[in-house]
DNA sequence: TGTAAAACAGACCGGTTGTCCTGTTTTGTC
DNA sequence: GACAAAACAGGACAACCGGTCTGTTTTACA
């Protein structure tokens, strides 16, 4: 009994990015809770109230519909989530807390898991194309890039002089993937702040309890 | 031009555990390679030369035969790669570290990776089905446990006093799964002793020189 | 206003999927 | 050897998949 859009017989508005974006929202929310294969384009058609013929004209094959996916909306999502909050934070290490507990703390309001949108999709089709692993592989070493950049910045200020940027980088992309893997396994993002103070005990840390504030850098973690 | 098993016409001999190991063993593969959703069971009759009664017969859904796999296989890979080997090595430390370094070089030495088996299988089918969530979440659960315990042991030697065991296992579990999925997107292993050297950079390891030999506890490793 | 391209609708199709079903052969047991 | 149960063979099937196709409507532009 909800409202119809009332589809009268003789009207029509053309609205390409409109119609696009929506494709692209509910085809990244299926991606994300039913993976690649398990989401058939019928079921998105459904989703996103949108014919066959308006879907295949935007995105001609599945395969172009996920890549967009993962080039507009994960890459996005990571960005977001992860770079920007910690090229903004006041040191590498204190953007990293943040960013963890800002997801531990939506993930535990929001009631469920399901999971980091990158390693899902990572998961499921870096072996099944040689594009789609190509794309996934660019946002990883995007994302790792950011916080080793991160760390050398911090170190040219003086700070943190003793951390190797690339290994604290790939530790820290890996403690989070592996710990959003546990987590929506578990359906419990406790793990999360195991593995958080487990990688804050780790390396010179000079002053293990300064900033015990925490502080809300980042925008609304897409990342759920 | 293979020897051909020569079907007899009249001959046939009954061998259900045969058969039952033989359909686990290239579906194991299989939903290692390609995943759950991407192998269907008529590739798998194919690869294991079997007909679609006897495969029914031992395994009635592709769900049942899948829970096989994760109950028998990747549990047992779980223990035979991880667990075993840490659980023997003479401190956590030094296990982990010759698991991650085991791994990486059968990984480089083989030219690609595959990922790990239990985080393959975790991000397809945890949000799937919650008869695969509660199995892969077990094996998540043992794997950590192991760990954690190791280190009480280890702490009740006077070794690693600093360490808290939890975290320590979750971190582990956690840097190990992420650079694995690191590793598979970029089919480089290089990421693994990225994240090994930090990880070893972390907690009060009293004596960053010890040791500086490597050791093969470990059975082959298969976890490719 | 005329017109061609873009945007959209919806039916259609060949191939695949997982499962079921019927029937045959082997095997253990008395 | 009789016989029931287990083990296996293989065809059948309905549902579904992704993609294509034809046709209609809207829109940009001259």
């Amino acid at each position: 009994m909800t409202v119809q859009p009332k589809p009268r017989p003789g009207k029509r508005i053309n609205d390409p990015e409109g119609m696009r974006k929506k494709v692209l929202d509910v085809a990244e929310d299926a991606f994300q809770a039913r993976g690649y294969h398990a989401s058939s384009i019928g079921d998105l058609m459904a989703a996103a109230d949108v014919s066959g013929g308006a879907l295949h004209h935007h995105f001609p094959t599945k395969k172009a519909l996920a890549l967009a996916v993962i080039d507009e909306r994960v890459a996005a999502a990571v960005e977001e989530t992860w770079i920007a909050p910690v090229l903004a934070a006041a040191s590498v290490r204190e953007g990293v807390r943040s960013v963890f507990e800002a997801v531990a703390a939506e993930l535990e309001q929001q009631g469920f898991v399901r999971g980091c949108p990158l390693n899902n999709l990572a998961h499921e089709l870096s072996l099944a194309d040689p594009d789609f692993r190509l794309a996934l592989a660019g946002i990883f070493g995007g994302w790792r890039q950011a916080i080793a950049d991160k760390v050398r910045a911090d170190q040219q200020a003086g700070k943190d002089e003793g951390t190797d940027p690339e290994r604290f980088a790939a530790l820290t992309v890996a403690a989070y993937s592996g710990a959003m893997s546990m987590a929506k396994t578990a359906q419990d993002a406790g793990v999360l702040r195991d593995c958080l103070a487990g990688l804050e005990r780790s390396a010179p840390s000079q002053g293990g309890l300064v900033a015990r504030r925490r502080n809300r850098i980042l925008p609304r973690p897409r990342i759920i």
